[in-house]
DNA sequence: AACTCCTTGTTGACTAGGAAACTAAATCGA
DNA sequence: TCGATTTAGTTTCCTAGTCAACAAGGAGTT
């Protein structure tokens, strides 16, 4: 075939369209408890490792600085986060959930639960996992912690 | 296990991981022909269906009509797209791929492939056809279309 | 101490896209 | 044929991110 590859051809297309449809689902269901999938991340991020720093953050979310700075203030707008100065270091802070934003942490878990079992549940058991396995393997073998140049 | 799940717990939190970096590697390379990923799935929906108007491409890509316009712009911009009126319907346009932008196809969908058997390589045969018939599967019973809205 | 270099976090300029308001033109119905 | 509705495409405003410049503080060296 000296013909030339359609969009379709390729993995990667079907890839983004179905991850995208789980991401603007995923979207629309926690909307409803007044937040961003980035924010959700974010949350349960520093719910297990609270109280953190925005860098280490950024790491884990393969963010830049920047963007996690202005997630940071608009979860403190809501009143979910809050930032503390670090004692040791002036130029440091450390994060933290609030009462209410950990409050939020188990009722947005359970959305994300009830959302890939939405999307993937079409799949059979044995499908499912090995999805799970490939997409590990994608992961590992490329060192996918992502590269944000920052 | 009554504790919360994590954000590597879900399917859809590894979908997102892995679409993303394939989706940035492939825009590191379709850089080097100044070209973004968008354009190049622009470029291609448009090279099977010239002459055609803004509205349909924005069907098939699944973006609205507001973001087809910008990026028809973009493209004239760079010369590899062309616009002309339609005579049957006075609003209505036709867009279709200049001789650059022809030229460009082939080199374009090369990078493509290039990039498709980069990450998906490290997977055996069977792993790799399991895995496109998963994102079918997945696809067709959702009918992802996807949704814009517009 | 003073100088240099590194690190932390914020900011501003820029990009891409969605939502909705808008303009112009076509179509439909009386 | 004229008004109402629909359709095609553009434009404006908004959000969310990157990148690069930056200020301020820490660390190491002499």
């Amino acid at each position: 075939m000296t013909s030339v590859a359609k969009l379709t051809d390729h993995t990667g297309y079907w890839m983004r369209m179905v991850s995208n449809a789980v991401s603007q689902e995923f979207s629309r269901k926690v909307s409803c408890e007044d937040v961003t999938v980035a924010e959700w991340s974010f949350m349960r991020s520093l719910y297990d490792l609270e109280p953190t720093p925005p860098s280490i953050l950024a790491e884990r979310m393969t963010m830049t600085k920047g963007a996690i700075s202005k997630l940071a203030e608009r979860l403190m707008a809501k009143g979910l986060v809050a930032k503390a100065q670090s004692r040791e270091d002036r130029r440091a802070h450390n994060l933290s959930l609030t009462t209410k934003g950990r409050a939020k942490i188990p009722v947005l878990a359970s959305l994300a639960d009830q959302n890939d079992a939405d999307f993937f549940g079409v799949l059979t058991k044995e499908e499912h996992e090995t999805l799970d396995h490939i997409l590990r393997v994608l992961t590992e073998r490329r060192d996918l912690k992502a590269t944000p140049v920052d």
